[in-house]
DNA sequence: CCACTCGTTCTTTTAAACAGAACGAAATAC
DNA sequence: GTATTTCGTTCTGTTTAAAAGAACGAGTGG
């Protein structure tokens, strides 16, 4: 099989951004057979045109803007990657740069930072994300510690250590009249919608074992990968929500949702995850005492 | 200059994982040498080693990390557009793929997603992420809609629309003690810490126009993305916040926080943002109903 | 209709990639 | 300690991919 040939990509991309090959050659500095013949090459490798031919002009097929958008992002990291390694420039003063995964309870980060918080001398970035950009600000060194609820995949070129800050039990949990009177667990799940954990999340693959071994497919509401609209959902009646209690707290207490039962082996932990770096920012000491490093 | 080879940014990539040189040749089904040259030429055209010669050994330097992170995104979107192009599957049934920017209010999002709620025959799908990640996802189809707080830039090739969903006036928010007594607008802005939006804010600019116009250097406590954070952070006194009311409601009601005064000339606007299609996703219909587009 | 422009295809030329041999250094086995 | 094996580098000659240039057909504008 045939790797993909980013050269032909290239070609490509500057041929749909200038809408025209003759000037896309004139750009590239290269003469238009060799840019038409280059096309014609990825596009056999893909296995659909990527092009339209209308006259004399080239209309992208749907195709074609999939493709684009895959160049877009390919070049755009290749331009980052030339201009990261031109301009790598050193660390500035006691700033903390936090990456928090958006899935994580509020309350939660706060204690976690509660040391560092209010210091004159010590200010404090905050940007939530996606685990896999807030791991590539990471390694970017654009985020010194990444705060998450799943682990990341380990292998032996990842210089990333991960802790283990805490973890919460997981329940299912549902407005009274959606969970209904003394319901069991397993029929609750077979027949109510449910609010799940999108599939990249931690308790997700723990959750699709236990409906394959209770042989039920769950009725999805909605998938969702943040805690807080999990919550506002659930009060809505959407559905039953799987969840740590502690993110309904107030709500199990003023009885606008209630607690079915605890899932038992589920549980959502806490991770901090830093980088493996000679100097590391000296904020991350403090922070990370008595958190254990995870293990393999 | 010389663009960056992809071609050479494959077997560094090939070697840098295998961690060793003669196995990721056999890998690639080509010589020893050819690897090695390959890697050589990368090196010349980026400036650094990626390497460090140890003996025998090859270890990744701080550049080669770089270089291997910029490598993996790459080599995955080639692979994800394979993969998206061999297997194109038609559009499902009635599940819409939100994108949601973490920093939005969630009864905001659940408001605007209302009509969908709770219907039999829609699944609802929500993510949460920065707006560039979404933005990505939006056009590799991944997502049908994205809910955001920043209007994304445009340009021609740019297949997105934008639609302003709503608006939300800010104010000057703090603790009773923090604010004191009769205090002005422009003695709190100088004086007291601030708890801030990062950069990429929208409100941000706007701000920083306001501190200019005013000879302002604010004393930052904390820049933060996410409103829910802004309004812990602010619970705990670390600082004035700079956000709309509707983020604190509960606790302006209570009396917890005090709004000083709105900011005129600042606003926080929502954006739903979709892509042109030829078949779009029939539930964005109802959703976007009397939602004007962005002008250009 | 004619002149010009654009993209495609083909053949030849050019440049990049590769194989294989030789080599030096490091690692391993005895 | 010595002999053998393994690994990565460098060089030269060969192979392959990319490019140039010519010819051509179709489309566009005056």
């Amino acid at each position: 099989m045939a790797e993909l040939n980013f050269h032909h990509l290239r070609y490509f991309h500057m041929v749909a951004h200038e809408g025209n090959l003759t000037r896309a050659a004139q750009r590239l500095n290269v003469s238009q057979s060799a840019v038409s013949t280059q096309i014609r090459l990825l596009e056999e490798r893909l296995g659909y045109p990527l092009f339209e031919r209308r006259g004399r002009t080239l209309i992208l097929t749907e195709a074609g803007r999939i493709a684009l958008d895959h160049a877009d992002a390919i070049f755009a990291a290749g331009d980052e990657l030339l201009n990261t390694l031109g301009e790598r420039h050193s660390r500035q003063r006691q700033v903390l740069r936090v990456g928090s995964q958006a899935t994580l309870s509020r309350n939660f980060q706060i204690g976690f930072l509660q040391p560092l918080i209010g210091r004159d001398d010590v200010e404090i970035v905050i940007r939530s994300g996606a685990l896999g950009e807030l791991l590539a600000g990471l390694e970017a060194h654009r985020i010194d510690i990444v705060l998450a609820n799943i682990a990341p995949q380990r292998d032996a070129a990842t210089p990333w250590i991960t802790h283990t800050i805490a973890d919460q039990p997981v329940s299912l949990i549902g407005t009274p009249e959606l969970v209904g009177k003394a319901a069991q667990l397993e029929t609750l799940l077979a027949e109510r919608p449910l609010i799940l954990p999108t599939i990249d999340t931690s308790i997700r693959s723990g959750l699709d074992a236990l409906f394959n071994r209770l042989a039920i497919r769950p009725k999805i509401a909605a998938e969702v990968d943040d805690m807080a609209m999990i919550r506002l959902l659930a009060r809505e009646g959407v559905g039953l929500a799987i969840v740590p209690p502690i993110v309904v707290k107030d709500e199990l207490e003023s009885a606008a949702l209630v607690e079915v039962e605890r899932l038992s082996g589920l549980e959502e932990i806490f991770y901090a995850i830093t980088l493996r770096r000679r100097f590391p920012n000296p904020l991350l000491a403090g922070l990370l005492q008595g958190k254990p490093e995870q293990a393999g």
